[in-house]
Order: structure tokens, then C-alpha cells, then sequence
DNA sequence: CTATGTGAATTTATTCACAGCA
DNA sequence: TGCTGTGAATAAATTCACATAG
């Protein structure tokens, strides 16, 4: 497939396609375009999205749930290997053939194998459950709290804020 | 508040603080510093946040249910004043007191005065859900599902889809 | 001939350093 | 004296145009 219909889907130009591309390697073929296969292998590769990534979950509320039933993960590598939460009642049950483990249990994620977590607490133990997943050896965290949270530099953290999101849209409508 | 004291709340330089406020304005004294009430004032009136946005949330599954439970909407003004879902065993019920209504009443949001909505469909039935909403009058759209939905250009679309959000961490973590 | 990959030109953003005001 | 606001310098990103490979 050309950089022209690749731009297309994205609603960008081609050239921004052939440079962006060009950073990392030469992907295409002179004459003929990309290989589409190769192109998501590559770029998989260069994003370390070719093996598969045991993610923890924290917070089975009803984002938590959401995080759980949600199918996209799959395509990516991701896979929710352990769910946590503090309500008993919840503790022991399972969802999406996933076991709610007890809070206390984020000690164990790093025999788990488990590099991923998915933060989805209220914003006031936001900070005391990242504080546990570093300690657990966890090296991304998926923040969906509005809190700013403090980690070793060494973990990543990506911060979902769903109001801040929304707020970006009055701006680009005509006040009323 | 000095601009260097404000870098630090958001990890940047303190003459990246200044230089952005003064595309916009002059909002602090020399000498002294920034007005905090007063330049979240100000910031408000930029990013057209001044005013209560009332706001449709569609789809009150999981991740709706989470969306308008969620407490962190009021500081911007946003206010979920209808909700849509398509079960029968959902519609006429309420939740967190907004009456969930059946999705074939999308067409009365324009006459409600609602021009935010927020879509938390499974997103095979995102674009149509789209289309139904602009056609309400709708002015932006924050979007939960993954899947691209086009909207003419005057309606602005933000799109959240957490598995590319997801994706974005292995990046950074050296591959085991 | 077709479509990539990339130097060069252009535009945009970031960083600096300091004049100017409280 | 202290901190803002902003021109000037530097760096980065985008756009262009075309040589080059298939």
C-alpha cells in the first residue's frame, strides 16, 4: 500500500508518512509501497509491542469493570492477568475469568511476571497503590485518577483524566 | 504566584509558563507574580470554560456508569444533564440522578440546549451514534470507543481509546 | 513509470537573556 | 530587588522537490 492511501487513513500527508517511517528504517519498496504485514511487524517491534505483556489491574469499579470487558487489548499483546480491589465483596469473585484478588496481594506481582498496571482507584489511593507497584517492580502504569503521581523515573506513567480531555473541547466551539 | 513556582507544579521551565501565558495576555505583575484566582479566570475564558456545558452522556454500560459517577466534571463546568442507553431493562431508570433515556430520544437534545456529548457505545455503533448527535445539534464529542467516527468539520471529535493509550508504555520499558 | 527515501528550504517551537515595570 | 514579558538566538519539526530504486 502507498504512503498516499496509508496518509489517507490517518488524515495526514504522505510525506509526513515517508519521514516519520524513515526515522526508524526503510519499511517500503521504490516503485510499489508498503507491505502492510511487514509494516505492522516492524513498527510492533520498534514500540517493543511484540510479545505479549501481563497487565494488572487495580480497582474493579465500574471503570475497572469497563477495563476488564474491554476487547481491544488483545490486538496489541496486552493481557489482564490479575485484578485487584479492597471490597470483600468483590475479593474472590471473578470477572472475565479473571480472580479479584485482595489489595494486599500487589507484593506478589513480581513473580508474576506481570510489567503493566492499570490504575483505576479513586484519586485519594492513587498514589499509595502506584507507591505499591513500583515496590512490586511494575514499569508502566496506565493512570486513570486525575492525581498527579509520584514515581521513581525509572516507571512510566501515562495519565488518563477524563475531565481534562473533555475540557479541551469548549475551545473549539462557538460560545453560546 | 512566580512563574518558577508553577513550572515546578507541572514539570516544566518556568519560561515556558511565561512565554505561553503571553500568547494570550498579560496576566501577572512584574516583580510579584500571577494571581492564581484570577488567572484560572482568565484561562477559563480562553479555553471557553466559563459558562456550565451541559452535556449527553450515550451508552450506560460499564464505562458509562463510571463516566457519570465520576466527581471530577463540576471544577470545569460540565454538568451530565441526559443520558441514553438502547436496553429496555436500563431506560427509565435513574443513576446518580439522570434519568436514563431510550437512544431514539437523541433527537431532543437540541432543543435542550446539551452541546457536549460523550460516546460509551461498543463501537460498532459509534459512527451511528455519531451521526444521531450532530444531527441533534451536538457541538463536540468525546469519544470512548476505538474506532474512527467522521463528524463534519464544524463538530470537533476527541478521541480516548485506552488501548492505545496502553500501548504507548512498552515503549519506554526496556523489553525484558 | 511509480512511489520511496532524503537532503534542502521553510516554518514552527523552544530556549535564552535581559529590558522594563512594580 | 524580583519577576514578568518579549525580542533574539537556537533547535526542532514540517514541507518540498527530486534523485533513486524497483
Amino acid at each position: 500500500m502507498s504512503s498516499d492511501k496509508l496518509a489517507d487513513f490517518v488524515s495526514v500527508n504522505s510525506w509526513q508518512i515517508r519521514k516519520d517511517f524513515s526515522y526508524f528504517g526503510d519499511f517500503g519498496t521504490r516503485g510499489v509501497g508498503y507491505n502492510i504485514e511487514n509494516l505492522a511487524r516492524q513498527i510492533k517491534k520498534i514500540l517493543n509491542l511484540d510479545a505479549v505483556h501481563k497487565t494488572a489491574l487495580v480497582g474493579v469499579g465500574n471503570l475497572g469493570s469497563a477495563v476488564l470487558a474491554y476487547p481491544g487489548f488483545g490486538i496489541y499483546g496486552f493481557c489482564i492477568t490479575a485484578a485487584f480491589d479492597s471490597d470483600p465483596a468483590k475479593v474472590g469473585r471473578k470477572m472475565n475469568s479473571v480472580s479479584i484478588e485482595d489489595i494486599s496481594q500487589l507484593n506478589t506481582l513480581g513473580k508474576r511476571e506481570v510489567d503493566l498496571a492499570i490504575i483505576a482507584v479513586p484519586e485519594q489511593y492513587a498514589q499509595e497503590v502506584a507507591d505499591a507497584l513500583v515496590k512490586a517492580g511494575i514499569k508502566g502504569i496506565l493512570n486513570f485518577s486525575p492525581r498527579r503521581i509520584n514515581v521513581p523515573k525509572k516507571v512510566k506513567v501515562i495519565t488518563i483524566d477524563i475531565a481534562t480531555d473533555l475540557a479541551r473541547l469548549p475551545y473549539y466551539i462557538p460560545s453560546s
